[in-house]
DNA sequence: TTGTTTTTGCAAATCATTTGCATTTGGTAA
DNA sequence: TTACCAAATGCAAATGATTTGCAAAAACAA
């Protein structure tokens, strides 16, 4: 079973429909090394499927994320990156010039523990980026 | 000196002209506990000011920002907040539920020295969010 | 294949943020 | 103080990301 069909019975697991447009922007985000935004995945799409609408990119994408199909980040400014999510937490660090992003292991496993003690909170979830300037943009 | 003629200062010694404008969103940030976005300034502010705008508030924020007056965070979805910069680098933790925000001191110091020597990348700034249920919301 | 329910295409709305331009203002030098 | 100039503001309109309403099309269960 390749990696598509995977996520195909992930969506019917729970009960979202497989239709063409979830079909396609799933396999865009598999193809990709990085997070995608909306435009970014309609970009990718629109020449081979002209009927497709950037509100069902979002449409669907919502919903992915209310199911836990993809995680939103909000890497730079104003607009939301999407990533399939494959069971490895981690994060981002994000060279500012040319915007390459390499993914992080995630070092607040015993933080978020001494949190919950130290505030009574219950730790749902977290984010971090990292911002640098990669070894290459570095020297100019 | 209040705290005020601090800020003045630190804007002076900029170049950055002291306007009412400025003054008054200033205050406003001086006052609050938590990040304000730009329409949070504004709300507490166009009553007694009716000729402000709100082009004014987005425009000084971000001339802020360019001068490490304030900070611009994406605590959740959309919206940027602002605060100031006081010296003291922290991070939040944040109630999905009833919006509560705590600030939490920086764990990640000697994480970003390893990163450089792993990754060859200069670090320049980072940012955390820490999402959960405060003790209140935790029991309804 | 049929019927029910969900999803999509499409157009238009909404929300955060930015921009252009004429007018006003802050700071400086006379 | 006054006059000047560069920078900031008011105002209106533009932009860009994201959402929404509704009729038509597609997915899936029976």
């Amino acid at each position: 079973m390749g990696d598509l069909e995977l996520w195909e019975q992930k969506l019917r697991d729970k009960g979202i429909r497989w239709t063409r447009q979830r079909r396609i922007i799933i396999e865009v985000l598999l193809a990709s090394t990085r997070p995608l935004s909306a435009q970014d995945i309609f970009a990718k799409l629109e020449g081979d499927y002209p009927k497709l609408r950037l509100s069902t990119v979002y449409r669907n994408l919502n919903s992915f994320k209310d199911n836990k199909i993809v995680r939103a980040l909000n890497l730079n400014g104003n607009e939301q990156k999407f990533e399939l999510i494959n069971g490895h937490h981690h994060h981002h660090l994000i060279c500012i010039k040319c915007d390459d992003i390499l993914p992080l292991d995630c070092p607040l496993k015993e933080f978020e523990s001494k949190l919950k003690d130290d505030t009574g909170y219950t730790i749902l979830d977290h984010r971090m980026k990292i911002y640098g300037l990669c070894p290459n943009c570095k020297n100019h």
